[in-house]
RNA sequence: GCGCCCGUAGCUCAGCUGGAUAGAGCGUUGGCCUCCGGAGCCAAAGGUCGUGAGUUCGAAUCUCGCCGGGCGCGCCA
C-alpha cells in the first residue's frame, strides 16, 4: 500500500512537471508515512512542503495540485490537504480486510520478503575468548546478533552467522597454564596460584579431567616450575611478566606435545561449553572461525604484505607499524612486535580482509561497547587495503546491568564470581532473557530487572505478549468445548462485520507487521519489533476485554475468529524472530 | 586531554531518513470479575525533550559550544 501510494504521488509529480507547474529538475524522493493521528487519515505525505521553495509556490497550493493529478484507486476513499500542506489519504473501510486472509494463507511466512534479494550478509557476534564461560554481557551480544541475523534472513538476505574463535592468543596460554597449575595441585603439590591466572571453578573442572584421565603423566615437581621466576604482583613484581614466565616454564617442562595437549583440552572444553550454552539459548552458528587458522594459512602475513605494498607500513623502535592515522585513526598501530610476533590487530586485519574476500556484500560485527576505540583502526586497515570500509558495519552493544530487589547485582570477573549467561537463563528462562536483552536499542545501556523478568504478570512484557498469543489458543479451546465449529471461509467472507475501533486497530497492526520487520531488519534494530509486539498485544487485550468473540451470530463469530487468528500469527511470527517461544497455553 | 555512546514524565524507555497537539510501561490516584484465562482492562494526574545558539516553512530529531553520566584511549586479546 505504502509503495502504491508513493508511486501514485510520483506519477502526479511527473504530470505536474510536464505541464510546467513544477520545475523539470530532479525532485526529492516521495515519502509516504503512516499517519499517527487517525484524524489525519491512514497515510500521509509531506512532499509538498519540501517542494514549496523549489517551485516558488505555497505548500498547500502544490498539495492541491498533486491531489488534482492523483489517479483513482479503489482502496483510497478520500484524499485531503491539511495543515501546512500535508496530503492525507483515507482508506476505504474494507481496504484493510484482505490482510486477514493474506496472513492466514501465508502463516509462518507472513512478514517475510525478498527485499534482500539473496545478497550475502555476514553477522559475526559474541566471539568471546574461550577462556571461560559466557557471562551476562556476552548474552546481550548473543541475543542481539541472533535477532539481527534472523531479521535479515526474514527479509531475504543470505545470512552467514559466525563466531570468531580467539584460539591463538596469549590469553589462551594463560588458560593452559592455569589448568596445568590446578592439575599440579590435584597431584598433591602446593601451588601459589599466579595473580593473573584464571581462577574460576571451571579451571578446576578441566584440571580434574586431565588428572582423572591421565594420572600424573603431566606431573612435574612444583619446585621446578617456580624456580628462578621473577616476582609475582603480591611480591612486588609485575603480574603480566610473571604469568608469561610461568607459561614459558610450562612449555619448557612439558615439551611441545604435552603443553599442546593441555592447551587444547582447555580450549576445546570451554568452546564446547560455549557452544552448548548458546545452542540452549537458541543461538546457532554457520561457522566457528579459528583465529589460528588465519596464521596457519599465511593470511596474516599476506595482509601485512598487502599493507607493505600499499606503502602503509614503517619500522620504528624495532617494531612494524601501520600508518592508520592516514585513514583517520588517532594514532598508528603496531602489527609486528619488537620480538617478531604479530599483534592481535594484525590477525584482525587478516580476518576482516578474509571476510571481504569471501564475497559478503555486507559484514556486520557485533562488539561490546568497550571495544569502540577499535573501530577506526579496523576501518582504516580495510581502506588501506583498497576495500570499501562501508561494507563493514560495526554495531556496539552497551553493557547490561542486572538488578535484583531494586539493587544492582555486583559482578566481579577478577574473583571468578561473575554471573554467567547459563545462570541467568536458569533464573529467568530463555524467553525472558532473549526478550529483555533486545528490548532496548543496542547502544542504550540496559537495566535488566531480574524480578520483572521472572514475574508472571502484565508488568512483564514477555508474558504480556505471550499471554496474548496463548489467549487466542484458549479462545479456540473454548470454542470446541462449547461444541462450536469455526468456518474459515464464512469468516473471511464476513470480515466486513469488523467495524469496532478495536478491530480496526488490530487490522492496522497486522498490516503493519511486514513494514516493522523490514524496518527493524534494515536498521539492525530488533527493539522496533519488540515495541510493535507490545502494541499489538495491548490492542488485543483491549479487544478481548471489551468484546466477546464467541457470539451467537455465526458470521460475526467467524469473522472475529479470523481476525484473532491473524493476530496470533503475527505475534507468533514476531516472537520467533526474537528467539522467544509462542506458547498455546501458559 | 582526545574519541565514542547516552541525557525525553517520579522511574525504565519509544519517538522511523526533520513534519501536524511529544508517546508507552511501571509507579501514584480512582474504577472494572453472573460473560471466551483478572497472567487482563479503563480513567486521571504527570514533560521548559540537559542547556545555549545556528540551519529552515518547520527541530526531541540535523550542526556547533557548554553541562552531566557511561566507556575507551598498550609492542593485551
Amino acid at each position: 500500500m505504502k509503495h502504491d501510494l508513493q508511486r501514485m504521488v510520483e506519477a502526479a509529480l511527473a504530470a505536474l512537471q510536464r505541464d510546467g507547474t513544477l520545475p523539470a529538475e530532479p525532485l526529492p524522493p516521495v515519502q509516504v508515512e503512516r499517519a499517527r493521528d487517525p484524524r489525519h487519515g491512514d497515510w500521509a505525505c509531506s512532499v509538498a512542503l519540501g517542494l514549496a521553495r523549489l517551485a516558488g509556490r505555497r505548500p498547500r497550493e502544490i498539495a492541491e495540485a498533486i491531489v488534482g493529478r492523483l489517479g483513482p484507486d479503489p482502496r483510497v476513499s478520500r484524499v485531503e490537504v491539511a495543515g501546512a500542506g500535508f496530503i492525507n489519504f483515507f482508506l476505504a473501510p474494507d481496504a484493510l480486510l484482505h490482510v486477514v486472509g493474506a496472513v492466514l494463507a501465508a502463516g509462518p511466512a507472513y512478514g517475510r520478503s525478498d527485499l534482500g534479494r539473496g545478497r550475502r550478509v555476514q553477522v559475526e557476534f559474541v566471539s568471546a575468548n574461550p577462556t571461560g564461560p559466557l557471562h551476562v554481557g556476552h548474552g546481550r551480544g548473543a541475543a542481539y546478533g541472533a535477532a539481527v541475523a534472523d531479521l535479515l534472513e526474514a527479509v531475504g538476505f543470505a545470512v552467514h552467522r559466525e563466531y570468531y574463535v580467539n584460539d591463538a592468543g596469549r590469553q589462551m596460554d594463560i588458560l593452559a597454564a592455569s589448568v596445568w597449575l590446578r592439575y599440579l595441585e590435584l597431584c598433591g603439590e602446593a601451588v601459589v596460584f599466579p595473580a593473573n591466572a584464571y581462577r574460576g571453578d571451571y579451571v578446576w573442572d578441566i584440571a580434574g579431567t586431565l588428572h582423572r584421565e591421565h594420572g600424573d603423566a603431566y606431573h612435574v615437581p612444583v619446585a621446578h616450575v617456580f624456580d628462578g621466576l621473577p616476582p609475582d604482583e603480591p611480591a612486588g613484581g609485575d603480574k603480566e611478566r610473571y604469568i608469561d614466565a610461568v607459561i614459558a616454564r610450562a612449555r619448557e617442562l612439558l615439551g611441545d606435545n604435552r603443553y599442546r595437549f593441555v592447551f587444547e583440552l582447555g580450549l576445546n572444553t570451554i568452546l564446547e561449553d560455549i557452544r552448548d550454552d548458546l545452542r540452549e539459548f537458541g543461538v546457532v552458528y554457520d561457522e566457528w572461525y579459528s583465529e589460528r587458522s588465519l596464521s596457519e594459512r599465511g593470511a596474516v602475513q599476506r595482509a601485512i604484505e598487502r599493507l607493505r605494498d600499499a606503502g602503509q607500513l614503517y619500522e620504528r623502535d624495532g617494531a612494524l607499524w601501520f600508518r592508520s592515522t592516514a585513514f583517520g585513526d588517532e594514532k598508528d598501530r603496531v602489527v609486528v612486535r619488537e620480538n617478531g610476533q604479530t599483534t592481535y590487530f594484525a590477525s584482525d586485519i587478516a580476518y576482516h580482509m578474509d571476510k571481504l574476500e569471501r564475497g559478503f556484500d555486507r559484514v556486520i560485527d557485533v562488539w561490546g561497547a568497550d571495544h569502540h576505540g577499535y573501530v577506526p583502526r579496523v576501518k582504516a586497515a580495510l581502506q588501506a587495503l583498497g576495500d570499501d570500509p562501508e561494507r563493514l558495519d560495526v554495531r556496539l552493544v552497551q553493557f547490561a546491568t542486572l538488578y535484583r530487589g531494586g539493587e544492582k547485582v555486583q559482578m566481579s570477573t577478577r574473583s571468578g564470581e561473575f554471573v554467567t549467561l547459563r545462570q541467568l537463563r536458569k533464573e529467568v528462562g530463555r524467553d525472558a532473557a532473549r526478550f529483555f536483552y533486545v528490548m532496548r536499542k543496542s547502544e542504550q545501556h540496559l537495566d535488566f530487572d531480574l524480578d520483572l523478568a521472572k514475574s508472571r504478570s502484565s508488568d512483564n512484557p514477555v508474558y504480556y505478549v505471550q499471554y496474548a498469543h496463548a489467549r487466542v489458543a484458549s479462545v479456540l479451546r473454548q470454542l470446541a468445548e462449547r461444541g462450536l465449529e469455526r468456518h474459515p471461509e464464512r469468516g473471511l467472507a464476513a470480515l466486513g462485520r469488523l467495524t469496532e475501533s478495536q478491530e480496526q486497530a488490530l487490522l492496522t497492526g497486522v498490516a503493519r507487521y511486514p513494514e516493522v520487520v523490514e524496518s527493524a531488519a534494515l536498521a539492525h534494530e530488533p527493539h522496533q519489533l519488540v515495541h510493535f509486539l507490545r502494541e499489538v498485544a495491548n490492542d488485543f487485550h483491549v479487544y478481548y476485554t471489551t468484546h466477546q468473540f464467541l457470539v451467537e451470530d455465526g458470521d460475526l463469530r467467524d469473522a472475529r475468529l479470523a481476525l484473532v487468528l491473524a493476530v496470533q500469527q503475527v505475534l507468533g511470527n514476531g516472537l520467533r524472530l526474537l528467539g522467544v517461544s509462542a506458547p498455546e497455553a501458559m
